[in-house]
DNA sequence: CGTACGGTTGACGAGTGTCAAGGGTAGTGG
DNA sequence: CCACTACCCTTGACACTCGTCAACCGTACG
């Protein structure tokens, strides 16, 4: 409602920016509506469905992104086929490399996802002239340099059960903004697979888990997707959070 | 060379920095001599032993540092004991975490250590005025962020004796930077048991493989520390790493 | 000489992976 | 409307890697 009444007052906002979701919490945040228009000249808006892979391991990379909405997966794969997830990106986050011409792991929509793409040498020279916008950049990577190693905990020293209690409380904690406190009922955005690559166990591990965990009552699971948590304290603690 | 014969044109150059392993590397780079000077008023030496905890998992921080020499490891401990490294940091590295006043892991030195500490106001007010130095800590937190991720992919999807062969290739890499062609010869930083910390296994786990690759001929092994890889293609092999 | 500590080795068992079969649902075509 | 297929998921039986427990070795140190 706020952010509304100030648009209004700002006529040079570009129109493409007005409505976008990311704006506020993006790398967008750092800029002013001058540079906001300047930057919204070169970038696009596209929409990804599920599955399709839009940056590929050892790829060049000529463009980075703003995730609008949907869930992307980064993932990087070993010669003879064995996967890992190593990353989670949920909107607003940015993605793509500063300073690094090729992409060491693919990017992947997990779900339709549509993202809002910037040519890289704007970005670039954006960057050189904003210090905050760095800022604003540096501050991400620290934030995901921190879930990675949270993350390396849960690879190293949880079991399977916590592995997957684990997963389930990250994905509640980006679902449900609001009403956190005690429940939370939310739309799985990955497979059983790719939650397999995601917690470094098989397809089945993760199956009997989630069964397993169904049967303690600490989740309800319909459809494979829809799952509810009655007690969010309960699956920390199955997740070994105590 | 050229460095020090650069030294003797700057004579205002600090005096307790004409002589740091870290300066050309590590942020102290990003300043000009003025602003070093200003810095190294505030800064101070410090000789850390091996396996003392200088910062703690949840403990408040009040400075920053460079690592001038030594290895110091970052860990997490879960609520039961049971641990897991989330990286190693050599000089000339910068730590601490730079918009945030609690550290979520602890930092103990692995070997004998030494470092140069800042104190946080110092360095935020530096980071405020100069950019190069946002832009430096940013490429810093990048760099960690791919060690962190590689290591996930290492923690999730690789046997017991790829592990152990892959940390055996990180410490090589980080060892001999001048002949890492072929050979190299090394001391281990971290007991069996950091190392099982560090790689999601056991000590038990950690010897045996230890012992087979040695058995392989893959590594010669001294006095439990001292390592000798005569062929770090082999070894990259057995890391997984085709 | 005794103790402490870090590392190695062996025997055994638990947890997770592998392989295989089967169930549920959606989409397709007759 | 009903096969028929394809896909994802679940479940079971079994194997194997790795963890657990215990004994032992070598070195450092008092």
């Amino acid at each position: 409602m706020d952010l509304l009444a100030r648009d209004l007052h700002q006529p040079e906002l570009p129109v493409v920016c007005r409505s976008c979701e990311a704006r506020n919490g993006g790398i967008c945040s750092a800029l002013k509506p001058a540079q906001l228009a300047e930057l919204s000249k070169h970038s696009s808006r596209r929409k990804i469905e599920a599955g399709n892979e839009f940056i590929g391991q050892g790829e060049s990379v000529s463009s980075y992104s703003n995730i609008l909405n949907g869930v992307v997966k980064l993932s990087k794969v070993m010669a003879d086929g064995r996967q890992q997830i190593v990353g989670l990106q949920f909107a607003p986050d940015f993605m793509g490399r500063p300073f690094q011409g090729e992409s060491r792991m693919a990017a992947e929509a997990a779900t339709d996802t549509e993202i809002c793409i910037f040519p890289r040498r704007a970005i670039e020279r954006l960057i050189a002239d904003i210090p905050e916008l760095e800022h604003q950049l540096h501050n991400q990577a620290l934030k995901e340099l921190d879930e990675a190693r949270d993350w390396m905990l849960t690879l190293g020293r949880k079991t399977a059960q916590e592995k997957v209690a684990s997963f389930l409380s990250l994905i509640a904690s980006h679902s449900d903004p609001e009403q956190q406190d005690i429940s939370s009922v939310f739309e799985l955005p990955l497979s059983r697979a790719e939650i397999a690559d995601f917690l470094g166990l098989t397809i089945e591990t993760v199956s009997r888990q989630m069964t397993k965990l169904r049967k303690e009552g600490i989740i309800q699971i319909e459809n494979n997707r829809h799952v509810t948590v009655p007690d969010l304290d309960r699956l920390a603690f199955a997740a070994g959070n105590d």
